[in-house]
DNA sequence: CCGTATCCCGGAGGATACTG
DNA sequence: CAGTATCCTCCGGGATACGG
């Protein structure tokens, strides 16, 4: 579980990769489907993930530039927590004050 | 999605709930258990779970006092999510440099 | 035993300006 | 367009001391 945590550890990193899962997206997608986080911050995301294998990072060599972000397998595989996750939101809004 | 990730927020939240998903436990046992967080920061979330109905806070009217959380039905119903987490760090181990 | 009251710090994340 | 480089703010969480 700490495992699971650790990757999903930071304020965009799950809804990153819940955008992910409908398909690859450009970094200016992203920012705008999440909300506008900071440049730096989806960055920093971006790059975690990347290392943890959870995405791929493609620069395509045109003008002006193309990245895209694409989910590896494993990255895929986490759709099983985020559908628990939204099941579970979705079966038990938030309690009256 | 975000009213589960809410719901989790924080250091040891998830934790927190894996560790009374095994049944009720003590302020005291759940620090132990957990490797000993502040004392504040334990209360904190806590406070928190408590007012969000995943668990209850019940006093034992004893010297010396004990207090006993317990998971709420909702509270045990996270138990979804913990298992596909746990499922995911199993089948998912860090990759190597 | 189970907290509350203070004080404090690191680091995630934002704002802004700039670049290949 | 997709970042980098800087600087800064906020606050979750820890440390310590004390209280019912």
């Amino acid at each position: 579980m700490e495992r699971t945590l650790k990757v999903l550890d930071g304020k965009w990193t799950t809804l990153i990769v819940r955008e992910l899962l409908s398909g690859p997206k450009r970094f200016g997608e992203l920012r705008t489907a999440l909300g506008s986080p900071s440049a730096k911050t989806l960055t920093d995301r971006l790059r975690a993930l990347e290392h943890q294998r959870i995405l791929t990072r493609t620069v395509h060599a045109e003008v002006p530039p193309r990245v895209v972000y694409r989910l590896t397998e494993q990255g895929e595989s986490l759709s099983e927590v985020l559908y628990a996750m939204l099941r579970w939101g979705e079966e038990h809004p938030p309690a009256e004050g």
